[in-house]
DNA sequence: ATGGCTATATGTTATAGA
């Protein structure tokens, strides 16, 4: 079972890379961030005509998360559990019926800039949400995938001016903190487990040249359950969409398990 | 700090992204 995920900037700027995507690389399933669309403006019927079940939470203008599956899925959640009052849509779950039934998550997590101020503090809550809905998954001792844009720099050896991000809401202290509580649960990055080289990015900015000068940052993960690590065969980075015809500025990162 | 690119909707400008 091949899981991908892929912040792509809006679905209705990048259905046709996206499409392209999805027939080249083949993955079984596809977590989805920033659609910038409500469910029904998501082009539901061009992603299924290319073999895939999708499941979209999705809210106007921004955010937006959705999974698309060429497996049969059950159980959709819509929602991270901790705030009533949050109406930002950043995940979405759903288990997977391949060989083995597994859990996935499409995730969003907020940018959180600037730092310190009232995003900073729904970042940071945001992760700790995150936290205790993984900690309540990890009791099933079922695989499980935490897939999504974390908008967290886990070290500097994550980005290729770590000088740069020094001050920002994707690198400060507390925030690879509360990324760290979350994975000391006991959680595998599937592509560091696989490849622990530096030098490896998944976000590149569209502006002053960043992806000509290979200005990147790894943010994008996919954070596996002991029982999916378990399953784990391979993980990479399908680099070359950021250089194809109108990119998103991030691109997809995968994991293939036996599953 | 400034600057600058992209996407969306609030739409000939503002907001958010990272």
């Amino acid at each position: 079972m091949k899981i991908a995920t892929f912040n792509i900037n809006g679905i209705k700027a990048r259905l046709e890379a996206v499409s392209t995507w999805l027939g080249e690389e083949r993955p079984d399933v596809a977590l989805l961030q920033e659609i910038k669309t409500v469910d029904e403006g998501f082009p539901r019927e061009a992603i299924e005509d290319l073999g895939y079940r999708v499941e979209t939470h999705g809210q106007k203008g921004f955010n937006g998360v959705a999974i698309l599956s060429r497996l049969p899925l059950e159980d959709v959640v819509r929602g991270l559990p901790g705030d009533e009052g949050d109406e930002q849509a950043r995940w979405i779950e759903a288990t997977v019926i391949g060989l083995k039934a597994v859990r996935v998550v499409a995730l969003y997590a907020p940018n959180g800039n600037p730092a310190p101020g009232p995003k900073y503090d729904y970042k940071l809550a945001w992760l700790a949400r995150a936290r205790e809905r993984a900690a309540e998954l990890l009791l099933q001792e079922e695989p499980f995938v935490l897939g999504g844009d974390w908008n967290v720099i886990e070290q500097d050896t994550d980005a290729a001016r770590p000088e740069a991000w020094r001050e920002d809401a994707l690198a400060l202290p507390d925030t690879r903190a509360a990324y760290r509580r979350l994975i000391n649960l006991g959680l595998t990055n599937g592509l560091r487990a696989r490849h622990p080289e530096p030098g490896l990015y998944s976000f590149w900015d569209f502006q002053a040249w960043a992806w000509e000068k290979n200005n990147g940052i790894l943010i994008d993960h996919l954070l596996l359950a002991p029982q999916a690590a378990d399953l784990l065969i391979g993980a990479g980075i399908d680099k070359d969409m950021r250089g194809r015809t109108k990119p998103s500025d991030h691109v997809p990162v995968w994991v293939e398990l036996d599953a």
